[in-house]
DNA sequence: GACCAGGCACATC
DNA sequence: GATGTGCATGGT
């Protein structure tokens, strides 16, 4: 990933706020609607938010599997159970001794701070709730932001590796600043969040359209994806 | 058998 | 503050 950004940083073009939408606009042409995030409850989103980390879907739908066949997935059942128990049916999911501390820490604050109820949680403003999100052990600004778009329905844009990768790959933003280091997670965020309307439907779906994209045409492994709806724009 | 996947914390310099 | 490394499974 960085010697691909490295050999692209200097001819980056960035794209224009209006193209940004235009972008979006030709994904969802070809993806459709993709009504986000795959979960039946916003604890299930949650859950799999930190499940996915640095992991293949897939994967996390197994663990998700085995949570709901022996009814764990719930934040008391959850809080109640030994590590090494939640470990066991979360191992599909890779990590699983580290998912399994991070998985325990966000249920702890989820109990202490609203009772394990999402209502609660989403009385409270977006700012508030990352904050509280970003010093749960485990949880960073990718996981806090899919928390808060997908299972608390907050505007919070997501970046993830798919966003770095299809819009580096596509040259479609500036990928070095003044000093020639890489963009942050903060500032890829704005790139975004300052190009388009505040919606949280508009953030939801340009998002899963971007993971649509980069599970389809835009492959790690591929060095160009000129068959994508964004190849007119390489 | 190697590589990759919807990150993050921590150690080290 | 920047960079490197460990964490682990399952699909290709």
């Amino acid at each position: 990933m960085k010697s691909f950004m490295k050999r692209h940083s200097a001819e980056a073009r960035p794209l224009k706020p209006a193209s940004l939408y235009r972008v979006y606009a030709d994904l969802k042409k070809r993806f459709g609607h993709q009504n986000w995030w795959p979960g039946e409850t916003p604890f299930e989103v949650m859950v799999g938010a930190i499940l996915t980390q640095n992991t293949a879907w897939s994967n996390v739908e197994k663990a998700i599997r085995n949570l709901k066949e022996k009814h764990a997935l719930n934040p008391d059942k959850m809080r109640g159970m030994s590590s090494r128990r939640l470990a066991a049916l979360i191992k599909p999911a890779g990590f699983f001794n580290v998912k399994t501390r991070r998985l325990k820490a966000f249920v702890r604050y989820f109990h202490d701070n609203y009772r394990s109820q999402i209502k609660l949680m989403k009385r409270r403003p977006a700012a508030v709730l990352r904050r509280e999100l970003l010093a749960v052990h485990g949880i960073g600004e990718e996981t806090a932001d899919s928390i808060l778009l997908y299972a608390l329905n907050k505007s919070q844009f997501v970046i993830d590796a798919y966003t770095k990768r299809i819009f580096m790959r596509h040259r479609l933003n500036e990928t070095s600043d003044a000093a020639g280091t890489s963009l942050d997670y903060g500032a890829w965020k704005n790139l975004f969040v300052s190009a388009l309307p505040r919606s949280v439907k508009l953030y939801n779906d340009y998002h899963a359209q971007i993971v649509m994209l980069g599970k389809t045409y835009c492959k790690s492994a591929q060095p160009k994806c000129y068959e994508c709806p964004l190849s007119k724009y390489l």
